[in-house]
DNA sequence: GTTGTGAATGAAAGCGCTTTCATTGTCAAT
DNA sequence: ATTGACAATGAAAGCGCTTTCATTCACAAC
């Protein structure tokens, strides 16, 4: 029933060896014009595909592209994959994707599994690997890019930003609008969360208006209805918060609906400013402002670096920061405050 | 550099033939439990890790399963796949995605492309396969579930709901609640968006109130600032549409902030009903009415049958229908009209 | 004691490719 | 004519597993 054409029958109806189907496949160069064609004509004829394991195995390599990242079902990496996607898209490799759900054990077994099949190449997210994972990275026969953030001491390539310098410059925006009780709203608090409540925390120190009861954190992970529930968490401790500085978009605009709901004028009483730039920012009421960050060009990016790599071209800058930029809108607009 | 233990490294070490240390792996159950166990400490202590490509080779069969569908970055599919996850998570297949960017030729490649690889089980979205992709699949010798919707001819199995029923009693909903100028607004217009235009129509045409003119689509893919376009557009045709009907909730949420920008009262001159019940609907000012789905437990009933049927456990209903729930909120709760 | 049975194991033949190495043929240079 | 170099091709040896088949052994039944 599942008669398979193999390389034999191509070479077999083509008149030739094995070898030589094999070469057109892979170094087409290495036969000659008149024998190329006749043998593709007998593949597309026969339909021929590779059975990708017998290649792996006889190559001893694959071309699987392997992308660890802490969650499929979250819009910043949506955007990520989408970027990586549409460059992968018309390439020859295969992108594999794997869930780490955030926990550095699980990325260090997703890890092995992938370098047992000897990926072309590896896509992992943040800094913050394990000491195992990193070893066991550092030794891997592929090039390797870390996304989401830059640091000093990239396994191989990098491309990201600094969340800390980000939030910072959120939160000095919301300082230069006149806010002086300005609030952190985190969910999950990952590694880059917690770098992010970092640049705020120093962005206030450095204005002499740092209180650390005004950090509402959560382990839960980030929704709009969340958002919700953290400012009304915030608004019990009765800290005369007028700002906040979210995490990231859902939870801003959570605090804009709560805020709507507990009829607290946003940008009047309340500051509000997100991270990440998701498009609905722009058209919401207020619209809210937010750190853009730059996640397709991310994506894109860190595979166009992997396969130039792979491919042994030389790239340029192995450490790439993409920065990011303040959009600032209608919610952290303050007017002067209401005597 | 890459020193790879191999099966035989272990059979050396462990004093066997490789045949037992691959029964270890494969079927322990025919190895006596003193050798399985001797065989298992040397696995641990080489770090021992099969090559997948000589396993899928030898064996002609591997442990993927592959996933087709049509974005990766959309919230839709994001919850499905999280359900699939949660349940693959702790079964011994791989779960291997492809994207078919909603167009039929790229399904077939995609298509081609798996099942070259024998994979163990496929899942494939919705029931608009070309006929050569039906081809393709029929002839398959793996399971196959079609999820997102249900229809009378399932390729083998299938888990969803009807689009043309929850779009119609969305609708219904509408009419019930005294509104006459119900418009639709689409976006992207796949198979599916069709058939909830579909089920709009037929409701409308029921109650005597479709007009073809407060249909408004296009093929750009649905996003909240799109949802704000869109209600623009309508409003220019002046057609006293007093309420609409979403494609989704992304255009919901846009029709939503559109309203209040443009001091249109939301429901009482404008009801909104969105689709899929995103998280948001519930806590935006008014929330929005939604019709439920139930994607998280469509990916987990999906993958949850095609296991059982790989491991040959006999699957009662091969096609299941999860329906929906209509979520009725503020946004579509008129109250008395103004006269 | 002999035979039969079944459990436990090993030998070895692939799975469908890639790639090295050897061979052949062609053509330019001598 | 000879030689050398090179391009084009084929033969064949794996890649690292799985699985069939044969073998061995222990033990129960006769």
């Amino acid at each position: 029933m599942d008669a398979r054409v193999r390389l034999s029958d191509v070479a077999k109806a083509a008149g030739v060896s094995s070898a030589t189907v094999s070469r057109v496949l892979r170094r087409p160069e290495l036969v000659s014009p008149g024998v190329r064609e006749r043998i593709l004509a007998v593949i597309e004829e026969l339909g021929y595909f590779a059975n990708p394991a017998a290649r792996a195995l006889a190559s001893a390599r694959t071309n699987v592209i392997g992308i660890l990242i802490p969650s499929l079902t979250n819009n910043v990496f949506a955007d990520v994959l989408r970027g990586i996607y549409s460059v992968a898209q018309d390439s020859p490799y295969d992108l594999q994707f794997a869930n780490t759900r955030y926990s550095n054990l699980e990325e260090e077994n997703l890890l092995r599994v992938f370098l047992s099949q000897k990926p072309a190449g590896l896509i992992v997210t943040g800094i913050d690997q394990s000491p195992a994972s990193r070893a066991l990275l550092k030794q891997a026969s592929c090039p390797i890019v870390q996304i989401m953030e830059t640091g000093d001491d990239p396994i191989d390539m990098m491309v990201g930003f600094s969340h800390v310098r980000s939030a910072h410059a959120a939160t000095a925006h919301l300082v230069g609008q006149g806010y002086r009780r300005i609030a952190f709203l985190g969910a999950r608090m990952d590694p880059r969360t917690r770098r992010r409540l970092q640049g705020y925390s120093r962005a206030l120190e450095e204005a002499g208006l740092f209180d650390e009861r005004l950090i509402v954190t959560t382990p839960r992970s980030s929704t709009v209805t969340l958002g919700c529930e953290l400012l009304g968490l915030l608004l019990e401790k009765e800290l005369n918060a007028d700002a906040v500085f979210c995490n990231n978009d859902d939870l801003a605009l959570g605090v804009l609906f709560e805020c709507q709901r507990r009829r607290i004028a946003t940008p009047a009483e309340m500051g509000v400013c997100g991270f990440n730039d998701l498009e609905m920012m722009a058209v919401a009421n207020p619209s809210i402002t937010s750190v853009r960050t730059f996640r397709q060009e991310m994506g894109e990016r860190s595979i166009r670096m992997l396969i130039d790599r792979i491919e042994d071209r030389p790239v340029k800058a192995p450490v790439v920061d993409l920065g990011f930029e303040l959009m600032a809108r209608q919610s952290s607009q303050r007017r002067p405050p209401p005597l």
